[in-house]
DNA sequence: ATAATATTTCATTTATTATTGAAACTTCAA
DNA sequence: TTGAAGTTTCAATAATAAATGAAATATTAT
């Protein structure tokens, strides 16, 4: 397998894997491109890399740079746009992190909290009610939190402890 | 807000969470109506409260089992069969975690190794794809066997610490 | 065996989501 | 200020994914 062949293969792999997870597989398929190139490529390179429209790449650059994962860049003396990704992956999860927890999860917790907070009538139905969805407020608070507390926790003595006896 | 409308908001919320995170939505809802159920339910009981299709009902119910999240009942005398679901939270993330590794992360590492792999030309282009999927390998590896790790890091006497430790 | 009840399958339909492409807009140089 | 080069927007269309429903299959009671 030789270096197009390859590039074509992860490119399509990232985008399927992207859009298993919410995020549209073009808008992966582009990140994946970004990623590999040594630097900023333009639009152009873009729709004629992954053969899509032009409206279709301006949307999902955009997107991209809406996660904080592409960037702008302008090289001087050109009016063309050119592109660039978050290339350090450490960097590129908590930012993934941190935007699906404000526009997934955040909201889902505060629909948790409030059907969690219904007055029972003392039902078992209801009691059940009650006690699982708060239940699911507490473990998905956690879950929560413990992506927010990822960053500082890889960078302390005992997070690289335990990261290292987890192998 | 009353128990009806709670539970009906619960699931719809819980369906649209399950969208997004590559989960149907029908699947997601079945599921949330099971885990706020005090007892097992039977088809008939989710095409009711859901105003879905029988084939629907059941091609769901059957992906889910799949997943090992939710089981069949059998009532004695009852030629119907019931259904509910895995309750406790742990058990279910780590289920969860399982079923997407197995199916999305594994194969996904197995094309990052292979292109990573290719034969270098010495071009810096290839030099930069090679580095950057070789990475990326590493990380979703790590990412990867940290959640297959997770169970056995929830009982043992570090992980309670540092659990503790990250509130 | 037969009929009654329950479940599964899958071709067709419906709903959802992504993509296109052309017009509108922006920016800059002449 | 005009026009060339580049980008964005969005209504229309295409592609994809999910849901329906009826026929086929399975299960059990009589």
């Amino acid at each position: 397998m030789e270096f197009k062949e390859a590039k074509n293969k992860f490119v399509q792999t990232w985008g399927a894997l992207g859009s298993q997870w919410g995020i549209n597989k073009t808008m992966a398929q582009i990140h994946a491109l970004l990623m590999v190139s040594n630097d900023a490529i333009s639009m152009e390179d873009v729709m004629d890399e992954l053969q899509i429209s032009r409206g279709n790449a301006s949307m999902n650059l955009r997107a991209l740079m809406d996660w904080g994962i592409v960037f702008k860049e302008y090289k001087a003396g050109e009016r063309r746009e050119y592109f660039s990704a978050e290339k350090d992956l450490d960097e590129l999860a908590v930012k993934i992190a941190k935007e699906r927890s404000k526009r997934e999860i955040k909201p889902a917790l505060r629909v948790l909290k409030e059907v969690s907070s219904i007055e029972t009538d003392h039902t078992d139905q209801t009691n059940q009610f009650i006690d699982q969805t708060k239940k699911l407020y507490d473990f998905v608070l956690k879950a929560d939190n413990m992506l927010e507390k990822a960053t500082e926790f890889k960078e302390n003595w005992l997070g690289k402890l335990v990261l290292k006896i987890m192998k």
